[in-house]
DNA sequence: GCAGGTATGTTTGCAGTGTCAACATCCTTG
DNA sequence: CAAGGATGTTGACACTGCAAACATACCTGC
């Protein structure tokens, strides 16, 4: 595609977007086989460019997907950043969905930015920054709802940590749940079974996330709108 | 140590005790350089063999991180095993307790458990059926729980999906918080960091517990005395 | 428009790895 | 005490990450 630059036969010196298809191949590759066997050189056979030739546009393999989790905290920053904190409850439900949703949709991505693929990383400045962004925006919530009342009275870190724990458990399990469900191959990337667990919480993230909810407002009776509304799936 | 079953000069064709020797360098190897840099030779080289000595004991590399979680698995499986159902709310708070407490005490083979090192699951039998049982009594709690009128009156699979959730998360925030405030080597084999938030819930796993507890429990009268132990830490 | 600089891709090479097969040594058990 | 299985060794192969040194194509200033 678009090798129309030069007028020779298709075959260029230069591959015309390395960089991005290298970042796209390694998510399929990842998607297909697992973060186990991934290797520069296959990604580079797979683009059809010389072994050596990705170290052009990433350090280091860790660079390589390192570049993908930060893809990876910048998108789900910028949903959860559109998300107002002006009406702080319904606020942290949508953000504890949008956590677990962009899990959902992306399993590949998070399971970069939060599993123990990247080892290192401090390694990586502008990973760290993108995901502190990330948490910041919840953070910002939390503190608006502690502020105004409609949370329980707590340290808003404390909270932080809560929710974060929550949100991120609960993605684990709808991952995998949706991966076995689909048969599909992101079924040997995940973590323990827990059985049937995994495909009630999976089926409804919102009452689970709901449930978390109920220990963390001031007030259980403000959550009567989003309790209806998510009833009975 | 034991070399006196052959009379010669300390070293023996045979090592005596390989496979227990090889978990344990594993395990360490893992908590120095965390579990990137981990190769089958240099755990041989450690323990002084030959480079494919290992191989006579596990199948293969992932074989060994296999036999290491299943022991995680067995060991978590024990003391949760040990809980009584009779009184559910407080077993059900020890549960969790008992599973970040684990987490907290074994962060290594917690990583193989829960982390994504281990790809293919579903390739080592004996695996499986450590990780159902481990669920298993966290279910056989909850459902005790449920059947006593204690907990809300929920699918148990779902609770189970809740609770496991949670105190998966919070096990991942707490070995982070542990870690990075030992500033041990384990810092590099593990998720994102939310900022103080999981020094929050580091300091006072039980509060993050109990919190989560106040979304599963019928009537929120009943935890009255945890609470009142775990006021303020 | 073209000379030179820079980004990109290539070739070559090294050290290290997982894994297999054939062989050596020891322990055990009849 | 000899046969046989368990354990450890040697050697080999294909593969990997990564580092130079080198080649090619695009781009910019003149």
């Amino acid at each position: 595609m678009n090798a129309s630059h030069h007028g020779d036969d298709s075959r260029s010196y230069h591959h015309g977007d390395l960089r991005k298809t290298l970042l796209e191949t390694c998510c399929t590759h990842i998607a297909n086989q697992g973060t186990e066997g991934l290797s520069l050189r296959a990604l580079a056979r797979e683009a059809g460019v010389s072994p050596t030739a990705p170290y052009r546009h990433f350090d280091s393999r860790h660079a390589l997907l390192a570049a993908l989790a930060t893809e990876g905290f910048d998108e789900l920053g910028a949903s959860m950043g559109a998300i107002s904190a002006a009406d702080p409850v319904p606020a942290v439900f949508e953000c504890a969905l949008a956590y677990v949703r962009y899990a959902e949709a992306n399993p590949v991505k998070y399971h970069l930015m939060f599993g123990d693929v990247i080892g290192d990383f401090s390694r990586h400045e502008e990973l760290i920054t993108a995901a502190r962004q990330c948490y910041g925006h919840l953070a910002r919530i939390l503190a608006a709802g502690v502020a105004s009342g409609d949370l329980r009275q707590d340290d808003p870190d404390e909270l932080g940590g809560t929710v974060w724990a929550v949100v991120h458990g609960l993605a684990g399990l709808v991952i995998t749940a949706r991966a076995k469900a689909a048969q599909a191959p992101m079924e040997d990337l995940l973590e323990v079974p827990p059985l049937r667990a995994q495909q009630a919480v999976a089926a409804a993230p919102e009452r689970a996330v709901l449930r978390m909810l109920e220990g963390l407002v001031a007030d259980p009776a403000c959550l009567a709108g989003l309790q209806q509304r998510w009833r009975k799936v």
